[in-house]
DNA sequence: CCCTATGATAGGTGACCACCAATGATGGGT
DNA sequence: ACCCATCATTGGTGGTCACCTATCATAGGG
């Protein structure tokens, strides 16, 4: 009785997005966890370290996070010392959060453990195939 | 303030994977519960389509999901006479599942929505560049 | 005929997630 | 000065999900 998927189901791209894309998230997840750590963490550092300091607020809107969420999640970082948070000046009302050296060194390995489950995923795929592959979701991604 | 994605983020295939597939599972998700039903509702249907009839524990193994979940979906789906469940008289511990014919109306309307939401995701995309879309993701999910 | 293994089922648990409401501080207009 | 909007933070809620355990019936070997 081999356990083969549903023809109904696997000529469904979308289908196939869901489970394949399930499974890419469940091993980053893995992985991040394994450091105490979930894949908001590295959204959060990573949009730091691309764009430099962000007012919280901002910071929520840009990975479409509830801000109450986001307070949470930066308390986490932030006891880390992965990030800072300080009053704005010119408006005590919000904090600036920018990301710390150790920060940038935590973001780099966890990319690169991003890197090593992609090839994990991607093995079945050629080179060229990769970067069809990309282009393509990319293409999806951002006609949102 | 664009709400633009971190570009660490987007140049990871595993990524763009997770997020676009979860938009598509999203998507369909919510058409199903607009049903009262859930992913898991379709794969079962599609499988006793598929395959035919299936010894529950088989379905179980086939769709790899916990036994004791099986009989939870069974339980909703054989409550709305969309299959039927008959203890095995060679082996009356096993519990034989079958798709009725109100079940297999209800899968083609199902996979039909799948495709109509199939449509909206895949939009920005021309036909040639689904099919290759397909054959791609079909590689990655088949060499698991 | 017992003993153990298998199958189905019921109930419960813990993780995760997105959301919401209340509170307190601050800003800025009138 | 006052009032209202904005921002961060806290605590809580509801839903989904995958899993685990205990129970009961049945099979099948010794």
């Amino acid at each position: 009785m081999p356990d083969t998927t549903p023809p109904s189901l696997t000529s469904l791209t979308t289908y196939l997005l869901s489970k394949v894309g399930k499974r890419a998230r469940g091993l980053l997840a893995e992985r991040l966890a394994a450091q105490g750590l979930r894949l908001w963490h590295l959204a959060t550092l990573a949009a730091l370290a691309d764009f430099g300091p962000h007012a919280q607020r901002d910071l929520a809107g840009r990975l479409a996070i509830h801000a109450s969420d986001m307070a949470k999640l930066l308390d986490e970082l932030a006891g880390r010392d992965l990030l800072t948070r300080d009053r704005d000046p010119g408006d005590r009302r919000r904090v600036l959060v920018a990301i710390t050296p150790a920060g940038r060194a935590l973001l780099s390995d966890l990319t690169d453990q991003a890197a090593s489950v992609q090839d994990t995923v991607l093995d079945p795929l050629t080179a060229e195939e990769r970067t069809v592959l990309h282009g393509l979701l990319l293409r999806l991604y951002g006609g949102r």
